[in-house]
DNA sequence: TTTGTATCTGAACAAACGTTCATTTCAATC
DNA sequence: GATTGAAATGAACGTTTGTTCAGATACAAA
């Protein structure tokens, strides 16, 4: 991670330097390719010749295939969480539950390739990695969790087994990206409202 | 498909034949293996040894890989449609929808290996293959879509996007193969139920 | 015991794989 | 104009890949 990100720190970077567009090329192309392909299906080559580049090249901004794999999972996640972290989430559960179902939907939709990877490749990381992302998962995961345990306990919801309509719920929002077309039938805020509706319903009477 | 087949038209099998063991332990090892670590990362000589058998019998029983994993997903999908053609399925809509519940974590929980095949390993199929699969998957979908569209129309069903409520569902009951384990905390049972009052509230205002 | 056939082996094929590294390229600096 | 150093090449490495096929093997029929 990070490979290239000393600009402060040495001396400033010149025009004609490529690294600072190289290395977000290469993971861009990655991203691409192992979204449609598949991590395994997909050789160092191709993403080298997506860029413009050798094989060769790939090695002085990744050590190797594995951890490419791995950053583009982490960097999802983690920014994931973060974006969750910012969004405004009002006061009642009922509001906070909304405001997941439209943050989720907004975030998903700008990232398809990165939705698609981050849970199509979970088992082509090495354990090692496996636990981290699955790690960080599990956080959102436990985000609605929370929502859901709360909103029951103050009665705001009716639920019979949170864990498994915490599960359910995630399901159906990732989902979307099966289906879901730029251009389609649907806008974004069609689908968002359609989707607030039905997850207010799994919660209620 | 159905590489040896002709057991009634040709001379009958003796015993010491292994044509009839070793062609379904083909298929079952590579369900097995394709599941766990997906098609393209498993290799046709780990399948044999999987077997017990050289990688050059595989070909006694395949054309090749591509068609080893496309009669699997093929004769899943097809399974699936002939099992659900098979079901009892009530006289309401309500019924109906319960029943379709009740069917596919049946379905889906005792087969664990195929459904996680034929829903990750769509993109590894040739695109002739694609189109078959696909439009079995197709058939799958439409028969809920029927089941919410008839409810709708007779009242039965509180729905507004007949089409995005399907996706929506039919990814909720997909994401079960997700969590459940065996040994787990809820019974078979235990999670019909929880399915079905989710489902059912997805429908109803 | 000999023949015939279904089943499988073992070696080989060209191609592709991830990765390494000495060498080249070229713009920025002195 | 000479020097430097980052960036990229191109060839090579040892494996592994899917697939083919002549030959070995084993068993049923004769």
């Amino acid at each position: 991670m990070n490979v290239c990100s000393d600009t402060k720190a040495s001396m400033a970077r010149k025009t004609g330097s490529h690294a600072d567009i190289t290395g977000p090329a290469i993971r861009a192309a990655a991203l691409r390719l192992f979204a449609r392909s598949g991590y395994a299906a997909v050789s160092m080559r191709q993403i080298a010749a997506e860029v413009g580049v050798r094989a060769g090249a790939l090695y002085l901004y990744t050590p190797d295939k594995q951890t490419l794999l791995f950053d583009l999972m982490h960097d999802h996640m983690t920014a994931l969480l973060a974006a969750w972290e910012a969004v405004e989430k009002g006061t009642t559960p009922e509001a906070h539950l909304q405001a997941f179902v439209t943050f989720h939907i907004d975030f998903h939709i700008d990232r398809p390739d990165a939705v698609f990877l981050a849970y199509m490749e979970l088992r082509n990381l090495t354990p090692e990695n496996f636990a981290v992302v699955e790690g960080l998962r599990r956080q959102y995961e436990n985000q609605l969790q929370s929502i859901l345990a709360l909103g029951q306990k103050t009665g705001a919801f009716e639920i019979d087994d949170v864990r498994v309509t915490t599960m359910a719920l995630i399901a159906m929002l990732a989902g979307i990206h099966v289906w879901y077309r730029d251009e389609g039938r649907l806008s974004r805020d069609r689908i968002q409202t359609i989707y607030r509706e039905l997850v207010r319903r799994t919660v209620s009477l």
